[in-house]
DNA sequence: CTTGGAGTGTCAACAAAGCTGACGTATTGT
DNA sequence: ACAATACGTCAGCTTTGTTGACACTCCAAG
């Protein structure tokens, strides 16, 4: 308290910055959401719809039990999303082969079609503040968000991360 | 492209790189809820709850469209919140003084104890991350969220950012 | 002083997306 | 043979968002 050197290195773990870096996190992730959002309400889907086919994307032939997990909800929740989505054609969920109970989910044609629409227009929102921040920056919002992350969503973060290419 | 120096500086906005910031984002902020979610859901309150008494504590005083403008929901939707929040004795709707039309709100005694739990929590997270990251790697975070935002979201975050203190 | 419009509150009806609980079926492993 | 697992589904409830309509208060301009 009385060093000033210690003083002058936490002045950003005031109270005041946490709570601006609390509504700067309000605010950029309904930047995050907004541009999928306009595409989804276009069609009848939503957020949850853009979750799963996010994730199906990333790991095509992942099961159902997987995908709850990745997601953190219901399977009734899931199921009704889900089902749409094989109805509408841009799922397709095939008996799995060494283990017949469960499903494996791939995207169709249209399904691909639809993810990069989606993970098009965030990602041109991610690579301009990327750009407009700089390498930096972008390294300390990377390790800032996975500091914030609770054990167990970090966990997956990193083994989806590890198996990216 | 085929300077080595210029590839090698924007390695950083590749694809590969937008998604991982883009599944960071998601996941961190299912971490950035967590905490204050679970305080909530004791009582008989969401995340709308919480995000009303967040504003209302920031900016004592506002009136009910101003709240309408940074929440950036339907008036019904706000009144509904605002209502139980009010009948609870959290939050107190004076009639302006200028424009006896408006409704200013203020917590009462019991509604800055709840601000202060869920925000203490939220802080506390917020804390260990950026302490885990460093000063560097925060200012990265904030200038990165910032550069997300839309023009809307990005002049109302700034101005709570200059009204604090 | 009247009148138009802004700020607010509220009613009804509806939708998206989460939840719990219960049950059925197919399949697997012990 | 039987218990456990993976999945699907029915029914019902909650929170939080939406539209549309209407009433009231009040300010300001004509």
């Amino acid at each position: 308290m009385s060093d000033p050197i210690r003083s002058e290195t936490l002045l950003y773990l005031t109270d005041e910055q946490l709570r601006q870096g609390i509504e700067a996190m309000y605010f950029a992730y309904r930047g995050f959401t907004a541009d999928p959002d306009r595409i989804l309400e276009s069609m009848a889907y939503g957020r949850a719809h853009h979750r799963a086919i996010h994730f199906i994307n990333r790991a095509p032939g992942t099961t159902v039990t997987n995908l709850l997990d990745i997601l953190g909800v219901t399977k009734q929740s899931l199921n009704r999303v889900l089902r749409t989505l094989i109805e509408d054609g841009l799922v397709e969920s095939r008996v799995g082969t060494s283990d017949r109970r469960e499903r494996n989910l791939y995207l169709t044609e249209d399904g691909t079609a639809l993810e990069h629409r989606l993970s098009d227009s965030q990602r041109a929102r991610m690579r301009t503040a990327f750009r407009e921040a700089g390498p930096e920056d972008v390294a300390g919002f990377r390790r800032v968000l996975e500091a914030m992350m609770e054990g167990e969503m970090k966990r997956q973060y990193l083994s989806l991360r590890e198996s990216g290419k």
